[in-house]
DNA sequence: CTGAAAGCGCTAACAG
DNA sequence: CTGTTAGCGCTTTCAG
């Protein structure tokens, strides 16, 4: 590892000289000749800075925090921290990731975190819901991911939960379904109430009437598959909505029991929480896919961007990573489109979760 | 943040002995009765030593680097990081991790965490091959998770392949099945061929003759369901062993088209390497599930013992985290312990995945 | 325009 | 036994 000390040397000026040109501070001040020189034999000596040293100065490690309950053991979550990662790469920046399981070890981690000198945080859950910000983090930069803070006070990175349900049911009534069922999530997370909406309204506009034999609201294991079954017999649905694809599995599961295939006789669109059953079951599920690299890609971005008011960030963007399974027999198309939405922090309009 | 600094002056001695007693060199070198007062002092005010700074003078900054290729975006990696994570957090120390895609960036990763000041690295892989390590990490201590160094100079961790499928087939045998398929992965990995020996050596041990028409290895998508349907009507297996859940998933499709059910028309193991599988297929699947965060401790632990020779690691293991949801109505046991194995480094006996 | 000097928080020789 | 001193690599006044 090469230092300053040693360009200075071989460049016969001082450490200070160096420090200047490398930091782009040697705006009229340092003999252009000079600077030349400088940064050429920085370039020889493949210099690169010292984050631990720099930051003893500046309080600046160039560290972003990464804190996610639980995240870490869901598959999903892996894309959004890998967003993170790439965002945090691209700007000069590297990601410390911690987990905590629940609330309980939460404030040590996030003082490790401090210990190690991070220069702001993500907050990222697991599903979309309303959160209360921890105090230890209220000083700090902060944006929250697939969560949104219950006083609006810091920014989040969401996906939009309502155009989600909206468009996978437009495209299940565009290919002519006309009971069109909703399997989701029996708790009042904003994923699930967005989504809920979003199908009743696409429903509505659309001339069809909500039907509430149509819905089953569910969690998990025998009960979920117990539910579905009876939605099936009691409701017979030619189309189906599917919170995630862990849910849509349950549909899957029921048509074959009833010698039903998907994408003829039952048409099925789930929201793809979990990557896998999307690479088994995609040939005849069609998937709206989370864009869960994007989201951990703006929320670094955002949160760079917080730290460094001045900095231009207008020529970074999360590339286009949504990848979708084409359909063999699918009736519908296989690729919807899921936008995201950056909640800018708001005065407070504390919303309850079982209100939403 | 609170300093030695401020420590020493509450005090009313000098840093450096501050320092001595904080980091317990002071065996007759500071009465105790001041080091008490210091250490008193430092609970009182809440100190956290710095770790960066720290590290400017000791060179040593109590950060792991983990490189994975791509192990982030599948969705089991998750577990072998938690694992690392909480393994480090135990030990006092943090985790920096890095994505590389393919070998094109890793190079500059490595050199960003070399920057970074970790004082070595773990370098996992998504299935358990043998791998050559990158020049730049030699000089480092050094663990390989879920791979094996083709050299045979660095330690590694991975799971029991050969005993993964050797028990699950038993389980199978124990269970009354006497056509037992191997649905696996046409990719020859060490994962892939050391289960496959379990298979057969599990036959063979039962007195089973090992039948080729029986075997099904794979890919993914259509081919793969078409291969395993084309096994289901030439052989009539009565139980299954399957590479990992996803290729369960194939089988537990097959079945269902044929009015099958698992559990009483067929047996069926799988290696569950995306938990989210488990958590839908579990009650009608018998799962041997691999021990990522096991993986990742210990690969942690590992790399910590190799950095500091003389510390005492015996009071830290890996928790039993190995869950899988109990069977309803699968005839055979739903538990299958998989064990850990870590190969020291040893001479090169330079083996070819091709060959193994 | 450039360099000397101080200091970020901590550790490690070396005096006293 | 304890304090002084020097220095890790870097940034930042402040003289010159």
């Amino acid at each position: 590892m090469t230092t300053m000390k040693e360009i200075a040397e071989q460049t016969g000026v001082s450490v200070s000289t160096v420090s200047l040109v490398l930091n782009h501070r040697d705006e009229g001040r340092v003999k252009a000749e000079i600077a030349a020189r400088v940064r050429d034999t920085a370039q020889q000596l493949g210099y690169q800075s010292n984050p631990l040293a720099r930051s003893l100065r500046t309080g600046k490690t160039r560290i972003l925090g990464f804190i996610s309950e639980e995240v870490a053991t869901t598959p999903y979550a892996g894309g959004i921290i890998l967003g993170a990662q790439d965002a945090a790469s691209q700007l000069g920046y590297m990601l410390l990731t911690v987990n905590t399981d629940g609330a309980s070890n939460e404030s040590d981690e996030i003082a490790t975190l401090k210990r190690y000198g991070v220069d702001g945080f993500m907050y990222a859950k697991m599903s979309n819901r309303y959160v209360d910000v921890p105090d230890e983090l209220k000083d700090y930069p902060l944006v929250l991911v697939d969560a949104t803070d219950r006083d609006g006070r810091y920014p989040s990175v969401e996906p939009d939960e309502f155009r989600i349900a909206y468009d996978a049911t437009r495209r299940l009534i565009d290919a002519g379904c006309a009971r069109i069922a909703y399997v989701g999530c029996s708790e009042p997370l904003i994923a699930q109430n967005g989504r809920m909406d979003g199908y009743r309204r696409a429903l509505e506009d659309a001339g069809f009437a909500y039907d509430e034999t149509l819905v089953a609201n569910v969690l998990n294991n025998g009960p979920a598959l117990r539910a579905v079954s009876d939605l099936f017999d009691r409701a017979r649905p030619d189309g189906v909505f599917c919170f995630n694809d862990a849910r849509a599995w349950y549909v899957y599961e029921c048509a074959a029991r009833r010698g039903l295939t998907i994408g003829r006789d039952v048409s099925v669109v789930g929201v793809d929480n979990h990557r896998v059953l999307a690479e088994t079951l995609s040939p005849q599920l069609t998937t709206v896919e989370l864009p869960h690299y994007e989201m951990g890609y703006w929320a670094a971005l955002k949160l760079v961007s917080l730290i460094e008011p001045g900095r231009d960030l207008s020529g970074f963007a999360a590339p286009d990573t949504t990848a979708v399974m084409p359909p063999i027999d699918a009736p519908v198309p296989a690729k919807i489109h899921c936008t995201l939405i950056e909640k800018e922090s708001v005065r407070g309009d504390a919303p309850d979760d079982t209100l939403v």
